[in-house]
DNA sequence: AATAGCCCATACCGTGTCGTATGGATGGCG
DNA sequence: CGCCATCCATACGACACGGTATGGGCTATT
């Protein structure tokens, strides 16, 4: 889709601000990703921006797909051909989304989500990551020897768990929180 | 707290204003939540809402106020004291977050969830709030047999389900998503 | 050294928003 | 009738932001 723009070359400058405007999405939202903060976080101004970008628009193109490629490229890796290790590969899938590891991930993950709700291209690629990440962990639960459809539903309680709980404030509610998310994790893997 | 402000007669426009700012939080989130959006939408103009209100911090107080204190309702109405049906009440509890009703409710939801991962005055609602569903149904699982720690458990799984349930795009993931979540809900209420 | 292309600064306009100041309309009450 | 409180409109200043136009500095190439 409209990757054939010659950024071939500018390549790097235009990574630069994208990871940039990541950052800025991850702490601020999307309502946060502002031309003029991104340039003054950079030490630049506008005209830098608007020289590497077309407009506003552009860098949100940049932003979305740099995310679902990344994404895409991690759940590939996560749920790779380790025949016997199935348990492992679950069980941390389910880690990399606790609390405390990985802030940074989780905090693009929940600002993406809550960006797709309210614009349909954001909720496309959503989409568009959920599907794969469903599907590549439905094999996971079927290598382990579940029916297709308890693997679906796994699956799925899976990631609504992981993304849910990142989105509570659980840590006030039990001081030994981890005990209980081990013991969740172990629910969702079956046994 | 400063609840004793001269707000007795004028209540009823003070929470015509909070129950459309909630709306708008809703469908916009907190950065749609603009005065004189609101004002537009109400067929005002910001002299009505600087006189009801002293600014927008104003505003935002009695939003998280209402909201905590619609929520606090809820819950104790949806796991009060009716032995014997505990099982129902919980699996009514996860129904009610289902994607398709009560898509206002899960809106807002998510709408004050994602503001307090910015703001430290929603987070503290959205802390009361967690902690006191968190406890009720607790008890819910408690009163079934569970033991403390497996209903603290179950309970922490079934608001994180629930809410990141409502944040993926899962529709197109199985046409018969509806089977999944059932599946899912017998899961977590245990058989 | 002169030219061309890359990268960014500056200045400007239009718009949306918060907050204030002030005036106007309406209705109750002495 | 006249006064006052309530409720809202109008007008204004200040600021942040998107986008454009334009200029200027720097480097490499010839």
């Amino acid at each position: 889709m409209k990757t054939e723009k010659a950024s071939a070359r500018v390549t790097l400058d235009r990574d630069g601000w994208i990871e940039a405007a990541i950052d800025v999405l991850a702490e601020q939202g999307v309502q946060g990703m502002r031309i003029e903060v991104l340039a003054k976080n950079f030490g630049v101004t506008k005209g830098s921006f608007y020289w590497h970008f077309k407009d506003r628009q552009d860098l949100v193109d940049g932003v979305l797909e740099t995310w679902r490629d990344g994404r895409i490229r991690d759940i590939n890796k996560q749920t790779g051909a380790s025949t016997g290790r199935e348990r492992e590969q679950l069980l941390h899938l389910i880690d990399v989304y606790g609390a405390t590891r990985n802030r940074k991930g989780i905090s693009i993950e929940l600002a993406v989500r809550e960006w797709a709700r309210r614009d349909a291209q954001a909720a496309a690629i959503v989409e568009e990551v959920d599907t794969w990440r469903l599907e590549c962990t439905r094999q996971l639960f079927v290598r382990r020897g579940l029916s297709d459809d308890e693997a679906k539903s796994r699956s799925l309680l899976l990631y609504a768990y992981v993304f849910g709980q990142s989105l509570m404030a659980c840590e006030r509610y039990d001081p030994a929180v981890d005990e209980l998310k081990h013991w969740i994790a172990e629910l969702i893997v079956k046994e």
